[in-house]
DNA sequence: AAATATTTGTTCTTTTTTTCACAAAAAGAA
DNA sequence: TTCTTTTTGTGAAAAAAAGAACAAATATTT
């Protein structure tokens, strides 16, 4: 099932993405490999290596079309079909992550979010919060595959858990700490203390 | 500078170090290779290299001393020394890094934040919030090298401007675009939207 | 229409990262 | 002590990623 892309190269694509649609905002219609690197931090090289990889074609001498390369990489993405996802910790970064707005415009919807804290149940979020326990009614109700977890990280491997058994496959991670899972479930960890931490080793 | 280290390897340190953490509290004073690497989600030969690539040694047949590899590691990223850091952009983002307890643990301190919305100014936050004008002045004051970027879009290169106008050598950028900075500065990026969106790649 | 200039697509090369393999060290057993 | 077992430390091998090079394609100019 998982294709074997590095997670790197993925990264790069909305990167790629990003940049695109800044060229279209100016309104351009066509890019070559050498600007999109430029802008992306890339090597012309590598961009036409991850697009060929990917089997994205360009024409000699003309470039990219940039309409195509987006649909590209929507494609690869799944932008067109619904993006649904559940956040359960519904703290600092989880509701920094609920009032962001850019989600939508990528057709990301955060349907439903989970907490201990029932005060988090009455509280006027842009989304309905319910207990944890009722994790695998709404996954079922909404067939949502994707779950963010932004819970203490006593409790990680708790909700991972729970999201597990709910049928959850994809999951990104904002606790520190290595979720145990099996092979068909994908994580993605991010850990904002290391993403800081690392700047210090260059000082 | 030892700059050639790279950034994938400073990520497992962290990781590492967190890992060790839990040893200890579990009353470890010894940890093996293998077992170390396993927590962190990495090989125990990696394990090795990466620590005899910093010079750090184990004793054969008796494992690496946790106390020692901690030391070691804190070293690396200079936790012992101040580590001070400054916030542009008290949003969302802003906010939730600011009421996070975990950065104090780890001696990481953000000693102030700036904003353009006034109302941001009033003493409702842990630090104090000043316009953004206000930045060579505070970064003389603290001496800070640090900052963290997280403003919109469209006004993560003017900041980033203005951060290295007035001293700054290392960043976290979270707004998503790529800054440009001499060579002597580095950056680090975090994309929240596209660490959520590979997920979908997977599905 | 032919010549020219430019950019892609892909193969070949180099560099980086990870894994393998095993000798050397050291703890514990005999 | 000597032998055995376990684990480190590190070169050698393999795999993965990045970079260079260039033929093939195609806009543009003459
Ligand atoms: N905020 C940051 O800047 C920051 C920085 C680095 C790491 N992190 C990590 O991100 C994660 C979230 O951080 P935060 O600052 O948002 O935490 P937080 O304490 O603000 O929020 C955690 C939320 O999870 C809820 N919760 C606790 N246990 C739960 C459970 N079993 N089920 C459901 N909900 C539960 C709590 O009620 C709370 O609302 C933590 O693991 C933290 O270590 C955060
Ligand atoms: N919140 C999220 O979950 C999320 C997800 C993905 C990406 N991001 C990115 O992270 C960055 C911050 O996101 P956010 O949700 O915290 O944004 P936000 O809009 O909540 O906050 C941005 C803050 O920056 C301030 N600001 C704007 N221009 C400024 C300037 N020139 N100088 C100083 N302050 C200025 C605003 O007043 C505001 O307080 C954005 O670039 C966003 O694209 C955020």
């Amino acid at each position: 099932m998982a294709q074997n892309y590095s997670h790197n190269v993925l990264k790069r694509f909305l990167h790629y993405r990003q940049c695109l649609i800044q060229f279209q905002r100016h309104g351009f219609r066509k890019v070559f490999s050498y600007s999109l690197g430029k802008e992306a931090g890339a090597s012309a090289e590598q961009v036409r290596k991850d697009f060929s990889l990917f089997g994205i074609k360009g024409s000699r001498r003309g470039g990219y079309d940039i309409d195509y390369l987006l649909n590209s990489i929507n494609d690869i993405f799944k932008q067109n079909s619904e993006r649904l996802v559940i956040l359960v910790g519904i703290g600092n970064i989880g509701q920094a992550l609920i009032n962001y707005e850019g989600f939508k415009e990528n057709n990301i919807h955060i349907v439903a979010g989970f907490d201990l804290d029932p005060s988090k149940y009455i509280k006027r979020f842009a989304i309905p919060v319910y207990p944890p326990d009722r994790i695998p009614e709404i996954v079922r109700q909404y067939g949502v595959k994707t779950a963010i977890i932004a819970v203490p990280e006593i409790s990680g491997q708790v909700i991972c858990d729970l999201l597990l058994s709910a049928g959850i496959k994809a999951i990104l991670n904002f606790s520190p700490i290595l979720l145990k899972v099996p092979d068909d479930v994908i994580v993605n960890y991010v850990n904002l203390r290391n993403e800081l931490e690392t700047l210090f080793f260059y000082l």
